[in-house]
DNA sequence: GGTCGTGCTGTGAAACGCCTGAGAACCTGT
DNA sequence: ACAGGTTCTCAGGCGTTTCACAGCACGACC
């Protein structure tokens, strides 16, 4: 399932984009109403989310000119402005759905679902490095293509180094995302990535001696 | 265009009857949720306004008993309930859309007009993983051809499996779709996997240990 | 080669998560 | 009121997981 989502605030993109893609959308973003529109031209795209205010062009005139060239690709409209005209406004000029910031996540996929039902199945987005694959979405964790059982501690560490490949990550830095905020032990992680060399390779995760631990690159 | 109004208040249901008559929309009102549902199951509505909470039968009953009876007639709830999670059930279960009372009734009739637009969908009807069958028309479930005779409560928990597949289901989810929006105690939901598992086969639901459970895959 | 500091790993105990049987509470229809 | 079925609570049990500890291995540097 591919995704335009044309937002020019940074930080909403950014999360909006993240949490989409760990659904297993996989999201474009484009930052003013032109490129939105001339993307969505483009097609490809399963649906749109299609924020109102932009630069360049509003969410408004990008929908409307889609269905004046007969693009009927599915649409749903983020805005702030939430007075009953707004919405009348941007629905009848052939957006799908429309959602009022703040919106909640949750309500989002489900309406995003309900838009796509037409469609198929999303597809996954998983995590490699090397022949390591984790997937998210099944919490399966596969070494060339083999099923690889995981403990919740064991899978957790492995998905944030995943989650920040080809860079140093230290233990500290494990120790905060992996475990409560307690934890202080640098051990603790080097126990598990043991654990976790044990089960899935000397040379999955590589020790970076005096800095932490490095997943691919 | 005939709709059909599902709405036990007698004033709304009445301003809500005159306004979309003025619009050229031949509506018939029906008080309660049963009534609705017959009403609705004859067909001929090229749309459903649908309350939630009705006396005899709930809104998310009706559409759901709709769907599963392969029913796509277009579906917009009308709820006071306005909790993200109220919104995603309603939308799970298959309504087409999701509106907040108090609503305006200009958004109303936009959303109406998109959602007429947009027309029926078709789904999927026997859901199935291994050698278990779940057919949702006629609540019954078959393991390897042979019928199973389930409790509802039985019943809830393999739907929702089944219709989560292939991905680990958490007990908390569980407890939020199956149970009321009380229980907490992840026990029960352990209780009843182990009844699923010793009418269905020790395999078809599988523990993932500190996650939850997962169906096929 | 020796020394120091850092990282690795085997052992074992405690905690945890999950499963299950027993039975109480609760319906529902007779 | 009763019987049957269903839902739910509770406590015991078992295997897994987590973690602390201590000794060992190894690289860096002198």
């Amino acid at each position: 399932m591919r995704l335009l989502l044309v937002e020019d605030e940074a930080r909403l993109a950014g999360a909006l984009r993240r949490g989409l893609s760990a659904e297993g959308f996989q999201v474009d973003v484009a930052a003013d109403g032109a490129t939105g529109l001339d993307a969505a031209r483009d097609g490809g795209y399963d649906a749109v989310l299609l924020d109102v205010m932009l630069p360049r062009m509003s969410g408004y005139d990008v929908v409307r000119r889609l269905r004046e060239e007969d693009n009927w690709v599915p649409v749903m409209m983020l805005s702030a402005k939430d007075g009953p005209h707004d919405q009348a406004d941007g629905l009848d000029y052939g957006a799908d759905d429309y959602l009022t910031k703040p919106f909640s996540y949750v309500v989002l996929l489900a309406r995003l679902r309900a838009m796509l039902r037409r469609g198929g199945e999303a597809r996954p987005v998983v995590l490699r490095a090397g022949d390591v694959a984790l997937d998210p979405a099944t919490r399966e964790v596969t070494l060339a293509g083999q099923p690889v059982g995981l403990t919740p501690r064991e899978y957790a560490v492995l998905e944030y180094l995943l989650r920040h490949p080809d860079r140093v990550v230290t233990k500290l830095e494990l120790l905060d995302h992996v475990w409560d905020v307690d934890a202080e032990d640098p051990n603790l992680v080097e126990v598990y990535v043991g654990y976790l060399r044990r089960k899935l390779g000397r040379d999955t995760v590589r020790t970076v001696r005096g800095a932490g631990y490095r997943i691919g690159g």
